[in-house]
DNA sequence: AGTGCTGGTCTCTTTTTGAGACTATCACCC
DNA sequence: GGGTGATAGTCTCAAAAAGAGACCAGCACT
């Protein structure tokens, strides 16, 4: 753990010196990351992880993400090469999606993060339920 | 690693279920990831993995961050518990951000999806220009 | 001919973000 | 004793992104 510290620091001095540079494509954490910080990019990419899924399973599976912000962020993610997108030619024409292999590899390292998530979301909540409280009587 | 895609498969029943019922904030991965989704979040976070920042030593490091949104993304890091803030009474008064022992886990896990994004950035814009390009040319 | 299914697009409104001017306090310098 | 610079922000205005939901086009079924 610590020696993943060490590395930290040198790939905090790329970020640095990238970003500073003006390029910030050059810069893997804005450039990947914020490709995948749509509000249901990691959910979307869950479900496709999963199984492949059509336009309106997908809606269905994720019930509160618009008709247009569900294509958007599939067109987003197809770009990125992390959706394979296919038309089949039925009457009416379905579209399936289904995640690369490149889409499997980030989704693996995505994994641990979801993960997370799930196993400390009441600490967070907590987190956030102390921090209001303590906001809202700061007189000390 | 077949395991965990079992492990997924009920993992995605409970978002369905927890987004259906309409309570988002159920939903770990949207209550979680969406605090974590702002555009630097990710960005800061790995600066305070390394060390605590100040203030003003955030934004060098981050230059292209704005100082309204690096306010808001440390308050919000902040109320989620990830982050630390001091206030030292000197002259000028100085603050020091520093990560909590849930920011410290939280990172472990975000670490695994930096370290993809930089192995894979290449890969990532490959993918978009190929995209972009076989958009121009539709014509097969 | 009307209804429903398919996968979208278009418009309008609200929310989020960005750029950057402005605040307040105190040490230092002249 | 007044101007300058450092600290860590806040405020306002403009632009961009996102959400809600109406609308579109093609075809099967009735």
């Amino acid at each position: 753990m610590d020696s993943s510290l060490v590395k930290l620091r040198s790939r905090l001095e790329v970020y640095k010196a990238m970003t500073d540079g003006g390029n910030i494509a050059d810069c893997p954490v804005r450039d990947v990351i914020q490709g995948l910080n749509g509000k249901s990019s990691s959910l979307l990419t869950a479900a496709l992880a999963e199984q492949p899924y059509r336009f309106g399973e997908l809606r269905r599976l994720v019930p509160d993400i618009s008709q247009r912000m569900l294509t958007q962020t599939l067109y987003d993610l197809q770009r990125d090469g992390y959706v394979h997108r296919e038309v089949f030619p039925t009457k009416p024409p379905s579209v399936e999606y289904s995640l690369t292999e490149l889409g499997r590899s980030m989704f693996d390292a995505l994994q641990h993060l979801l993960q997370w998530a799930e196993n400390n979301h009441d600490a967070v909540r907590e987190a956030r339920a102390g921090f209001d409280a303590a906001g809202l009587n700061p007189g000390g």
